[in-house]
DNA sequence: ATGCATTTGTTCGTATGTATC
DNA sequence: AGATACATACGAACAAATGCA
């Protein structure tokens, strides 16, 4: 009959509102909210109800504000740092292990080349191209430029894809691996023979793509995926991720 | 030579230190902080700043406090709200779109069933039953009763794939979905068929799982998704979708 | 079951450093 | 360079809510 309530906080029918005003569009990025006298007013509140408001938006990255700014609390455009900040507490809580990580990324990664493949035009296929020449170019000179190549060709890869929720998990979940095991990779010793690998890996996905090959793409996406990261997990975790790996013969893993 | 730095709050200071205590185990769920004055003394701030601080960490999932509580407020465990709310947000704001959440649906529903129908344990299988069958006897009388089942056979899919993150992203996208066009299909006309294809799906999915057949459980699940939904999508976005629907011939889309 | 002490939710006032015009 | 308006932060205060004796 009677629903249950939750006494709820004057806070956070600000939060609501202003979230409500962003989402519907009247508050789109880059213009400014009214400055905090300004909003104590219009909402009825003391300061600092208006002020435990904006912080809480301000954690959400939704808005930021700077003080002295009389044009007041600018609305930021979408980003992707929330999602970030959550995955990464997750990560450090360990409810969320490497392993689980990995499998996660064989699968958004994969289905993102397979997805490329089919719809990638010339000119994302160039662009590809391109950044894997400029990794190859990196490999004996400059370790950060690599990186950002590598980057650069999976966001290629996932543009290509056409989805922009895969775009972002896709990006979100590679930095939280790389920010669990950067330092291990980095330190290894054939650094130099695993970048070449890699570059040798990019170009046969790439391959695949331009082909419009999507199941090889997924594959081989895949595979590159399993196998760099293979050596830093236990042996029952490797386990859960080869289940992925189905190879050419779709159906072998069930013998 | 010099780094750039960015002007760091009092409260900020605050919560990174409550949030290292809580990741490192000094603070683990159930316990208390302590009250607010009691903080203020120990941080060297004021109540405001404590209170903002205190808000964000609410804000992300972290701690509750109560008006009154002797107690100061308590450590909450571990969950995974912040990343749903994050989620939901991306998807708001408009840069997703119906056919993208459809199109991941898919991918990570797919891969989920892949993976059930390989690690299921006995006792999983028999609760995906005991699900399907509650989904069945509840087509004629209670559309919630249904819906509930309806997700608890997905929540038991993705709890058997073992993969904590595919399960949070499971959960996430399919409520986002629900929450776009769900008042769309129950106005739909024929919505008792629609109940019962459903469930005769479910079944089909359930047999693959059982049998352990990863790749039927994967395209089953794809094609029950696709199909479900597909009428509420443009023509255009309808072929986005269907590049995930191989078949049973893996090959046959590269002709 | 009833007060009592304490805590949170919220308000108001004030001082200080800062950014913009 | 100065004036203005701003955010940051502090402190005191009151009402409502909670837990405990």
């Amino acid at each position: 009959m009677f629903e249950p309530v939750r006494p709820v906080r004057a806070y956070e029918l600000i939060v609501q509102q202003i979230e409500g005003a962003i989402f519907d569009g009247s508050l789109t990025p880059g213009m400014r909210l009214p400055s905090e006298r300004e909003l104590m007013t219009q909402f009825g509140v003391s300061r600092s109800t208006v002020r435990e408001a904006l912080r809480v938006l301000q954690s959400e990255g939704k808005v930021a504000s700077r003080p002295g700014d009389p044009h007041g609390p600018v609305v930021l455009p979408f980003s992707t740092t929330a999602l970030h900040k959550s995955m990464s507490s997750l990560v450090r809580a360990e409810t969320v292990g490497l392993a689980d990580l990995l499998q996660f990324r064989m699968m958004t990664e994969g289905c993102a080349n397979q997805l490329a493949a089919v719809f990638r035009t010339s000119q994302q296929l160039a662009a590809m191209q391109a950044a894997l020449e400029k990794m190859r170019a990196s490999v004996k000179q400059d370790e950060a430029a690599f990186a950002y190549s590598d980057v650069a060709f999976h966001d290629l890869i996932a543009e290509a894809a056409r989805n922009k929720l895969l775009q972002v998990a896709n990006d979100v979940v590679r930095s939280v691996v790389l920010q669990l095991i950067q330092r291990k990779i980095t330190q290894s010793a054939d650094r130099e023979a695993q970048m070449l690998d890699s570059c040798r890996r990019h170009a046969l996905v790439l391959d695949a793509v331009r082909a419009q090959d999507p199941v090889a793409a997924r594959q081989l996406a895949r595979k590159h995926i399993f196998e760099y990261y293979a050596p830093y997990l236990d042996e029952a975790e490797v386990g859960r991720l080869t289940v992925l790996l189905e190879g050419s013969a779709e159906s072998a893993d069930i013998a």
